[in-house]
RNA sequence: GCCGAGGUGGCGGAAUUGGUAGACGCGCUAGGUUCAGGACCUAGUGGCCGCAAGGCUGUCGGGGUUCGAAUCCCCGCCUCGGCACCA
């Protein structure tokens, strides 16, 4: 055995073999070729696909592992089980990567993607292989340009020039969903703003349903649910339009707190405003407005977040408060976005704190337009804004009303008066789904001089992405120094044309993938039937981390899908379940910090069986933990006394053990393993169904002691039927969890079919009731006495037994009994 | 700052409905086995007092509800995560 592995190697039992043994008879057999019988019942367990980035480490197998118990266990409850997986194989890491390298993205990626599997494969990880789908295969992403066309059709994909996230770092333009705290998600590095010509996703036009319908989603977290949510960021107000005092014009303000409008001192538009231009033109202001917007220009989005003072100018234009007809100052002020609203706002400082803050450092008077109740808010003494509610004051005929009511009075009259109107506004905004990158799928668009913006026709698809590019990795698309790409014939007119040379964010790929898995050879985007008898997936399973990005995008396509006839229903994931992360020293596992603990060598040391069940047993799975080398032992010892257990009983195992059962004299002690084992099954099933993978591996363990006790006690040959029983049932419990093991274990104790497919065992409710229990004795809820008494006794009999007791007896001594409580099968408590 | 989750031995964590706190594992201690190491086996292991029987105490801190609270309620502290000029 020793040859085979590294020095290292563990001996106790013969993993090494076993496991590869295994492995190739589930592959030389199909055994995880995905069934489709027709009395089955279908089941879709998915999880998330990785990057290809090389090397998977034991912290990103959890995930992998974690949806192989499921699909196993999921089989042997006698489903059709999708299980497949893939490869998210376009992005900007493969191509940093090959230059670090001196490769083509191409070849890392190929590269990574086989080392990748035969990881996959040393697990144990039970996927059916036949489906693989590479998103950087023309064969999938003709499909992802073949869906950007119909988008383009719905005018759900369009192009505009606008300010977008640029990482300087990464040269990459990025969506707003991939900045994090105002810096790249990927580099960490600041994020900067450019105005660029990009493509689009229509995505806001979804934000009614993409909020509503997470109501839909009963079985996912409820912080991812939350995280969306804020993410969309609905919130009702008014917009309306304040005039200007000279010419005509007006800008329109969006608010959430129309009962403040009679509080307007000033009003403060973006210094993106289109307005800004205009208003300053000849005026004296000009000049220093000028310098205030060059400043702002200067600052990074981090610096405007994180600016202490709010800075500001006078345009020396005067706008016209439609409620009051009060002219108040316009200002430009750089913590009013250009993206939320109409890029102005009224400003209130008595009644939000920003304004006051502004209003403080710029010496603008404040009006106070609500009262609480009982006070009297002085604007010369207010340290903050009043942001609660009270009652409205100097605001005309609404004066004395509470202000959630005037919130409404004041909207209608709005509305009346034709001065402005309710809407809704979201924080959520258009998607960017163009990338000037080489590694991705070519936008599948023609600029045609006299046709203008053309789609590539679908029969000419895929834009296939050429190979061989002079890619440098540095910024601006590699594609636009490729005349013999760019150049080509408009499809309408037939003349001269260039082809787009932006290519398609990852992201686009991963928001359908589990739909092409239903039929990842169709000669169409997917086969409806498959689609349909597979999906919803069951059973998704992924990181946190991707609670806004992939899993938001995920539900917009199938929502357009919806729209489109495409598929038949609104939600593509109906239970998420989102794994915590595997920390190391401190730190998340990274190839930087050099801290990872590697499958391979996990594999050499102590056996794939060893390290799934290993990271199982760490803790509940939605939890982070903390990898301690040391915690595998424990478990290696765990499966080397299981393995003796079962092949110590090899020669007395009987498989007709359930024949004869029945009839034979089982000893006390056989009686209780009996009981135990029906216990476990019982437990083991119900922690599956929770998720509780790490108690289900204690009930194995707790199982494996109560046969070791037998196994020494007692040779009867009753009580080997009831070790036959427990090894029969532990074996194929164990399966899901250390399917190597598990297999070779079957084989051994004779039997002939494929253990993956053999049914999950069932308990007997009457064999697994315990018949004695341990009734507690309490006397003011302390315990005083445990005594063993037959189980399902009546009350009565239990407070007599309690009162018998002469522990009991001797704490009673001289003291009257109030009460006796007794909870059947648990405990008495006597109250004194 | 706002929102959410959580806080249980030396450590990871159990405790399904308010009913024996600490299952299971790691570590540690003692003993056995072994040429030795490893592995394996047996016993012990929340704290305090006690030779023992046993007692007291104990689930972040403080209050409350209850015959009974790790579990429910209120206040506070701490940790982690999300959001953070969204008008």
């Amino acid at each position: 055995m020793r040859e085979n592995g590294s020095s290292t190697q563990k001996t106790l039992t013969p993993f090494a073999q076993i496991e590869k043994k295994w492995q190739q008879h589930w592959e030389e057999n199909g055994v995880f070729h995905t069934r489709t019988d027709a009395d089955r019942q279908r089941f879709y367990c998915l999880c998330m696909y990785p990057y290809p980035s090389g090397e998977l480490h034991m912290g990103h197998m959890r995930n992998y592992i974690l949806g192989d118990v499921i699909a196993r266990w999921h089989v042997m409850k006698g489903e059709n089980v999708l299980h497949p997986m893939g490869f998210d194989s376009f992005g900007q890491p493969a191509e940093q990567a090959a230059i670090e390298r001196k490769t083509h993205p191409a070849a890392w990626t190929y590269e990574c993607i086989d080392r990748m599997k035969i990881q996959f494969r040393r697990l144990g990880i039970s996927y059916d292989w036949s489906r693989e789908l590479n998103t950087c295969l023309p064969e999938y992403y003709r499909w992802d340009q073949w869906f950007f066309l119909q988008l383009l059709k719905e005018g759900i994909a369009y192009k505009k020039k606008a300010p977008v996230n640029w990482c300087p770092k990464c040269e990459i333009v990025l969506a707003d969903e991939e900045i994090v705290g105002g810096k790249c998600w990927r580099c960490d590095g600041e994020a900067d703003r450019k105005d660029l010509e990009q493509w689009f996703y229509r995505i806001t036009a979804y934000a009614d349903r993409l909020l509503q319908e997470l109501d839909l989603l009963e079985e996912w977290p409820e912080r991812v649910r939350t995280m969306q949510a804020e993410w969309l960021g609905r919130s009702e107000g008014v917009e309306f339009n304040m005039p200007l005092a000279e010419g005509d014009g007006d800008i329109a303000v969006f608010t959430t707190r129309v009962d403040t409008t009679w509080g307007i001192t000033y009003m403060v538009l973006a210094p993106e405003h289109p307005l800004v231009e205009k208003l300053i033109k000849g005026r004296p202001e000009e000049a220093s407005v000028r310098a205030y917007l060059e400043k702002v220009s200067r600052k990074s989005e981090l610096e405007r977040i994180s600016e202490e003072v709010r800075e500001g100018v006078f345009t020396g234009a005067y706008a016209i408060n439609p409620a009051n007809e009060e002219k108040v100052p316009v200002w430009v002020g750089d913590y009013v976005l250009p993206q939320y609203g109409t890029g102005a706002i009224m400003a209130v400082p008595a009644h939000d704190q920003r304004d006051f803050e502004f209003a403080k450092a710029n010496n603008l008077p404040i009006r106070v337009v609500i009262q609480p109740e009982g006070e009297n808010l002085d604007p010369q003494t207010m340290t903050e804004a009043y942001i609660d509610s009270g009652v409205q004051v100097n605001s005309g005929v609404f004066d004395g009303l509470g202000n959630e009511e005037a919130k409404v009075k004041i909207a209608e009259w709005m509305e009346e008066s034709g001065i402005g109107r309710r809407k809704v506004n979201w924080r959520l905004r258009d998607w960017l789904v163009s990338r000037q990158r080489y590694w991705g799928a070519p936008v599948p668009i023609i600029y045609c001089k006299k046709c203008g913006t053309v789609g590539v026709p679908e029969d000419q698809l895929p834009v296939i992405l050429p190979e061989d590019a002079p890619f440098t990795g540095k910024g601006g698309s590699v594609l636009e120094q490729m005349p013999e790409f760019i150049n080509t014939t408009c499809p309408k007119c037939g003349g001269p044309a260039r082809r787009d040379t932006d290519t398609l964010a990852t992201w686009t790929y991963s928001s359908w993938y589990y739909l092409r898995f239903a039929s990842p050879k169709a000669d169409k985007i997917f086969e409806r039937e498959a689609v349909d008898s597979w999906l919803p997936v069951d059973q998704y399973i992924g990181g946190i981390e991707h609670a806004v990005l992939h899993l938001l995008y995920s539900r917009f396509y199938c929502k357009v899908m919806q729209d489109l006839g495409l598929v038949g229903f609104p939600e593509p994931f109906r239970r998420l379940f989102t794994q915590g992360m595997i920390y190391k020293d401190g730190a998340k596992m990274s190839k930087s910090r050099g801290n990872v603990v590697g499958v391979d060598e996990m594999c050499d040391t102590y056996g794939a069986d060893s390290a799934r069940c290993f990271i199982l047993f760490m803790g509940p799975p939605e939890q982070d933990a903390e990898w301690r080398d040391a915690g595998v032992e424990g478990i290696y010892r765990f499966l080397g006394r299981l393995w003796r257990v079962v092949t110590t009983h090899l020669e007395h195992y009987d498989p007709k053990w359930s024949e004869k059962i029945a009839a034979a004299t089982v000893t006390e002690a056989g009686q209780i393993l009996r009981r135990k084992t029906h216990q476990t099954i019982k437990r083991v099933t119900a922690d599956l169904e929770r998720f509780h993978f790490h108690t289900a591996i204690s009930a194995l363990m707790e199982l494996v002691a109560q046969m070791r006790e037998l196994q020494e006690e007692s040779k009867e040959p009753a009580d080997l039927l009831v070790l036959s029983e427990a090894c029969e049932n532990l074996v194929k419990l164990l399966s899901p969890f250390a399917p190597h093991m598990a297999a070779e274990l079957w084989e051994k104790l004779g039997e002939k079919d494929e253990l993956c497919f053999v049914s999950w065992p069932t308990w007997d409710e009457a064999i697994a009731k315990e018949e004695t229990i341990t009734l507690v004795i309490q006397i003011n809820g302390k315990v005083r006495d445990r005594i063993s008494v037959e189980a399902g006794l009546p009350q009565e009999k239990l407070e007599e037994i309690a009162h018998n007791s002469p522990k009991i007896q001797t704490h009673l001594k001289g003291r009257a009994v109030k009460q006796t409580i007794v909870v059947r099968d648990k405990l008495v408590n006597i109250v004194v």
